[in-house]
RNA sequence: GGUGCGUUAGUUCAGCUGGUUAGAAUACAUGCCUGUCACGCAUGGGGUCACGGGUUCGAGUCCCGUACGCACCGCCA
């Protein structure tokens, strides 16, 4: 790959901050990135590191490096023997101060922006030394993640994370121009608020004041941002930092940004329109992507998950499921198939050439710990229309003739086959197979982009391990209208107003309208399983509120994070982060969490149990 | 709470079926080199093979445990 290109196609994509904008100070009074061929003959002072050095014979070529680009420096033994000599002992990312010329290359460097022009060095300045850093400062460095993360301030120096970190400036700066266009004020909620047991885990915190007593850090400023708009704030948003604890992914923090937005007097499609315009906005403004003028497509969550077995499906390519069970249970002498609950395909185009190898790999995949599928049904449909599988045995060329019509594939595809006696995890096993699929067709390209709500979300969910419903999004999310009698016979059935935005696979934002009803919240409550005494304990707060006029409001919360992610490319949002967490939760460099003071402790009246200390 | 993979030079890694003094690349240091830009060439220093235990005549290599890292499942309203 030619470095220079990326350097500058990510500069124009990500619209890296102008250094001209950069005013002269004591210390520069220009970036190591602004200099051209029309400069030459200046008398300029840089400042920065130094990324490389170069010697030849007498003279030596320095690269100075800071946050808009590299110029290079040149020093002649000949014309200074004491500054070269100075030059020659700089190691590796050293500061400096250099004054000098401007001037025109005797060999250009047509790779790099700046590369037609160097610096004839005058006088130079060790501003700082540096040890020599653990790993190359460089976009492809040496250095593993956690190295990386130990030293982030030097990952930060490196031009992709930086970049990363500009476009997340970016993203914000287009966020707040597009919510304030709109009519949203921002907002701050407290970060020092009360626990709630419902959801996630929360972080607290001791009071010192109020020994024995705890706030809680937000999982989300969910209630707060209800109570202004039963303040009559109508329109709000926040960038609001939001934490949970619980266990970490590559696309999950203890602490993560939330573009937290909320409306009063709207429904869902109000909430959606207004969404959908700042996702194209944002799209087109930061990542100088064109959505189109479409809306975007709504499936139903049971569609979803009817189709492509997942509540965020990537819609970049089709594979549908096709559902099996009317021409495979009991057609044939399978008894897989005659004891299964369901039976699902998919028809990969063009890969009946998949060779025996591939095949079992594909199995292997599905029957993977993390998979759980007990086997994979595969066959081939033939440059004549014949279908080959491996359960040939079982049933009649016509039975096998039907599935490749359901299936409607064509000659040179590859059907697959999952069944199994639980219809919603077989489904989800075959999501992850169309996955997998997608990926080896290289159907899940990163440059594009394929948008969809999904709508109608169960409104409960039946918790193996609590023995109650839980709220599938949050407990202040509204059913239905045409639901709530359900609420009394049959609130397994409920649909519940909320909506997620999903973008390639992943659920970039979700929302829903709310209940601004104080009966209706303290019925949600009862069903899943709150006495009226907990509700108010710990609602009463919201349900008291509602009591005073709340309007019907509703609104959406976008995760940052997985935004700047996939505008970046990024397989994991910690690239976007500028000092993330790692697997367990630790942040490597400040080596935090840590114990404290025993005296810190005491102020708190905590004590720890012996097995801790 | 669980599963898988990993831990060897500053760094990224190789090291076979257990067998003499543990290698490569890169980084670093020194020297040569006047148009390099992944410069080149030569020389050199650099290792508690994560930790603890076990098997064995002998362990970087095999076994058990622990710690740490990454990915995933559970969990994440």
């Amino acid at each position: 790959m030619d470095r220079a290109n990326t350097v500058r196609n990510r500069a124009q994509r990500y619209g890296t901050t102008d250094s001209k904008q950069v005013k002269t100070t004591m210390y520069r009074s220009k970036t190591c990135g602004e200099l051209r061929i029309s400069n030459a003959g200046e008398q300029v002072t840089l400042a920065g590191w130094v990324q490389r050095s170069r010697k030849m014979g007498g003279m030596t070529f320095i690269d100075l490096r800071d946050r808009y680009g590299i110029t290079q420096l040149v020093f002649n033994e000949e014309q200074d023997a004491a500054l070269c000599a100075q030059a020659n002992k700089l190691g590796r990312e050293y500061v400096l101060q250099v004054k000098g010329t401007v001037s025109e290359r005797y060999a250009k460097n047509d790779k790099m922006p700046t590369g037609d022009i160097e610096i004839l060095v005058s006088e130079l300045n060790v501003l700082n030394a540096s040890l020599t850093p653990p790993f190359t400062i460089e976009e492809h460095t040496d250095g593993g993640d956690d190295l990386r993360m130990k030293y982030r301030y030097l990952d930060i120096r490196r031009e992709n994370v930086r970049a990363n970190l500009e476009l997340r400036h970016k993203f914000c700066i287009a966020v707040r121009n597009f919510l304030d266009s709109k009519g949203f004020l921002e907002i701050e909620t407290p970060v020092l608020i009360g626990s709630t047991p419902e959801g996630a885990r929360d972080f607290i915190v001791p009071s010192r004041m109020n020994p024995g007593q705890f706030y809680a850090l937000p999982q989300s400023p969910q209630t707060l941002k209800q109570l202004l708009m039963v303040a009559g704030i109508d329109r709000y948003f926040q960038i609001a930092k939001c934490f949970r604890d619980e266990d970490l992914r590559a696309d999950r923090q203890p602490e993560f940004t939330q573009i937290d937005c909320e409306m009063s007097f709207v429904t869902q499609d109000d909430i959606i329109s207004t969404f959908e315009e700042m996702a194209k906005y944002l799209f087109k403004e930061v990542r100088g992507y064109d959505l189109g003028e479409q809306p975007f497509l709504r499936l139903s969550w049971h569609e979803a998950m009817r189709r492509f077995g997942s509540d965020k499906p990537d819609m970049r390519f089709g594979m549908e499921f096709v559902e099996l069970m009317d021409v495979l249970k009991g057609s044939g002498s399978f008894g897989v198939f005659n004891d299964a609950a369901y039976i699902g395909g998919i028809c990969a185009e063009g890969c009946a050439h998949y060779t025996r190898k591939q095949l079992d790999q594909l199995t292997d995949f599905v029957k993977s710990p993390q998979i759980g599928a007990k086997g994979l049904v595969y066959a081939r449909v033939g440059e004549d229309g014949s279908v080959k599988s491996s359960v040939d045995k079982f049933y009649t060329p016509e039975v096998l003739s039907q599935l490749r019509d359901t299936m409607q594939a064509k000659p040179g595809d590859l059907i697959l086959i999952l069944s199994g006696a639980d219809a919603m995890k077989t489904r989800k096993q075959l999501c992850e197979l169309r996955l997998e699929m997608g990926q080896r067709l290289g159907l899940r390209d990163k440059n594009k982009f394929s948008l969809l709500w999904v709508v109608d979300f169960p409104m409960f969910e039946w918790s193996e391990e609590e023995g109650r419903l839980l709220a599938m999004h949050h407990p202040f999310t509204a059913p239905r209208p045409q639901d709530i009698p359900m609420l009394d016979t049959d609130p397994a059935s409920v649909l519940a107003d909320a909506y997620d935005m999903v973008c390639n696979g992943v659920e970039v934002g979700g929302g829903s309208i709310r209940i601004h009803d104080a009966e209706l919240q303290a019925k949600i409550f009862k069903v899943l399983g709150f006495t009226p005494e907990r509700a108010q304990e710990q609602f009463g707060f919201l349900m008291n509120a509602f009591k005073y006029g709340a309007p019907p409001h509703g609104g959406l919360a976008y995760g940052l994070d997985r935004w700047v992610s996939l505008f970046a490319g990024l397989d994991s949002i910690r690239d976007c982060i500028a000092f993330p967490k790692n697997n367990s939760g630790r942040d490597v460099m400040l080596d935090a969490p840590s114990a404290v003071d025993p005296k810190q402790l005491d102020e708190l009246k905590i004590s720890l149990a012996a097995d801790n200390e």
